[in-house]
DNA sequence: ACCTGAACACCGTTCAAGT
DNA sequence: ACCTGAACACCGTTCAAGT
């Protein structure tokens, strides 16, 4: 007969106690955040949610970070290491191909985590990855002999392009999605308004809707790219720094 | 003696009813929704706020907008009319400086209002100011002779181009203005551990940290424009179209 | 030191019911 | 047609209390 009422009637009923290994850490908080962004986005995340992926109360994750915004920051510098790896897996052979390098490499990143675009825009961004990035950087334009005044500007252009570029093609990409998903009814009458008040408009976007989505943005991306390169080489070549004028090219 | 308790006592206890122009259109909710959002930012905008602000319940909202994503697409194409009117109000004289005051205009736009950043990368973005700046845009780079498939490649360029940079700068400023008023206690780490690990980077933030914000600010921002008009000026002159070797240019 | 449980002050959205 | 009031299912964050 049982020794009392609340007495354990078995260890086996007893849950056993949370092991060592199942404690947290902030790498362990960071890595499912970033998971639930991207299969979920913004919207898809919320503290509850982290903890009880994880085993745990909500609280409980205020013990390693002291906001959700500090969560955000931690997990934007951690894709941010992707970008960084790529660099550092392939040497770079010259300051334009190596800045190419770093925007393509950015944008597969971006376009592997999409909620990163958002963050961007909207946090610090001082981590490890994000600093050891930007020196990188500030390393090929250095020794391609840029204009010391010149380092950070042109770098910011080129990370500048690359962001502003995904975010475009991101949201386009949902629409377009979407769009397909619930055609023509919606968008109809929008198409129809548009051939009439702004005819050029209309046919761009006849022209950019039959063709293969990927190619499209591809040749987007890499044009702006390229117009960009294109005026930085004037920039070295000339050695007009801050002047507007166009110098004399001398090739990459 | 009062005919019963439940009578009212007197016109002047009872309000009035709710005079015609105190009901809700879409332009006021947008209105008091764009002031709010200059006023304290996403952070401070909630459907409550907007109702209560203009004397109503949440729930009356929604006979007017379906979400408030929504309402988000609205304040957006609203501050999207401002660019549109500068762009009216001034005729360009060229391409080049038709695009450059296209940027000039956007960005100052988003300086006043700095939550349209985050709009820009989350929204369809298909309203009527936003189409007709498109057009217009297009219109400019038709004109100046760029191959028709070129034409939204171009004009992409550009809006990304100014979108990436006002981000940057935005959080940019804000960094700088809070580091500034707690300093040097947070940020005294980071700057020790920059000199020793990225020296570049460090250099380039202590050559930055002095002068002029707005100063420093613009010249990035004309610095990254004139590059990439630069590498548009060369794609209208050499008739190269997709080719990323540069030709001769023939200044604007 | 690390985590729970409960609470606080909010959210967006829905919907019967009123006028 | 337009708005109220109340509810539903959530939020981020705090903090005593446990271990």
């Amino acid at each position: 007969m049982p020794a009392s009422d609340d007495a354990p009637l078995s260890v086996w009923l007893r849950p056993e106690k949370p092991p060592r290994d199942r404690r947290l850490t902030r790498d362990r908080i960071v890595g499912r955040t970033v998971e639930i962004l991207d299969a979920e986005g913004h919207r898809g995340l919320s503290m509850r949610r982290v903890a009880t992926d994880l085993g745990v109360t909500a609280g409980s994750l205020y013990w390693y970070v002291t906001t959700k915004d500090e969560l955000l920051e931690l997990a934007l510098d951690a894709v941010l290491g992707e970008v960084l790896a790529d660099l550092r897996a392939a040497p770079a052979p010259g300051w334009r191909e190596g800045l190419a390098r770093l925007a393509r490499s950015t944008r597969a990143m971006m376009l592997r985590h999409p909620w990163v675009v958002s963050d961007l825009t909207a946090q610090p961004n001082l981590g490890p990855n994000a600093l050891a990035l930007a020196e990188a950087g500030l390393a090929v334009l250095s020794r391609a002999g840029f204009a010391e005044r010149d380092l950070d500007a042109a770098l910011a252009a080129v990370n500048d392009q690359v962001t502003g570029a995904v975010a475009a093609e991101i949201t386009w990409r949902t629409v377009t999605a979407r769009a397909a998903a619930r055609w023509p009814g919606e968008a109809g009458d929008l198409l129809a308004g548009l051939h009439r008040d702004h005819p050029r408009l209309a046919r761009r976007m006849a022209a950019a809707t039959g063709v293969d989505v990927d190619a499209e943005c591809d040749r987007r991306f890499t044009f702006a790219l390229d117009c960009l390169l294109d005026g930085l080489a004037l920039r070295l070549a000339g050695g007009n720094g801050g002047d507007t004028t166009v110098g004399a090219p001398r090739g990459t």
